[in-house]
DNA sequence: CTGTAATAGTTGATTTTGTAACTAACAACA
DNA sequence: TGTTGTTAGTTACAAAATCAACTATTACAG
């Protein structure tokens, strides 16, 4: 029953899925753990950390996440003060979020972390193929989307 | 505030998410529309399609997903006639999965759409590129986490 | 046999996400 | 001005995922 030239396990959406499942999850383990954030927080803090203070679309922008979820997790980390909003003067419709003191200890915390984790996880590869794969996924992530029915 | 030497847009898990769900959303678009299928659904189709009769057991551990997803699936897809259930005659706990006609006419389109969708994302890519990206992706799908504190 | 543990699969309660509609503030142009 | 359109962010409701507890059946040790 089984077909030919065609294989589940190399299908390329499914591999990256199972491949990116794998690998966020000892990760999301830590910052579960320790500071009880979702994905979505995280992502929120990492971007505060990297780049400072931010809007929630630029984040979303930058993050390719939908405002509904930014807006949430904003939320939840203002109310575990990790957050901190402050209304623009000129604007007010938009909001500068940075992190607090309490934030920027897990953002440290937790960026240790990562820059450990990611060196345990090219391990497991050679260094031409941690390059390459990198290159890739780049590329995927940033494709356009053509037709191809 | 940039800080050094360390780049989310490089960060191994946040980058496997990213491709993986830009990758994902064009074919997914495709089984929503055509079949009202979930991506959880639809992976259970193109394992019976691709082994054959399977049990829900089987599908979960090949497919790493948890047997409560696997339940639900088969209960919508046996409810849409794509997915047929026949009780082991040895041991009446375990269920044999096959898929219907129905069933595999849609494995059969999807797995073409599958093909060519798959062909357009290595077109973004180099041979080479698209080789070791397979390879590198595999590797990490099945790697065992090992602990990196 | 009988009691205990293990396995296959389901169900229910809770959490998280997704979609759409909404409010508030600003912009721009008649 | 005022009317229309746009942007920032929130809220409400529906869809889906997660986790724990459950039933039914088999295995197996005494």
């Amino acid at each position: 029953m089984a077909d030919t030239d065609f294989e589940l396990e190399t299908f390329l959406p499914y591999l990256l899925n199972q491949a990116a499942e794998v690998s966020s999850l000892a990760f999301q383990q830590i910052y579960r753990d320790r500071y009880g954030m979702l994905r979505t927080e995280w992502r929120v803090v990492f971007h505060l950390g990297l780049y400072g203070q931010m809007t929630a679309s630029e984040i979303g922008s930058r993050a390719r996440m939908h405002k509904t979820k930014i807006s949430r997790a904003v939320h939840r980390l203002t109310e575990r003060r990790f957050v901190r909003r402050a209304r623009d003067a000129q604007d007010r419709r938009v909001e500068h979020l940075t992190l607090t003191a309490a934030g920027r200890a897990a953002y440290d915390d937790l960026r240790g972390v990562a820059e450990r984790y990611e060196k345990s996880l090219l391990a497991e590869l050679t260094a031409e193929e941690g390059k390459t794969l990198r290159h890739a996924l780049s590329k995927l992530a940033n494709a356009t989307p053509r037709d191809f029915t």
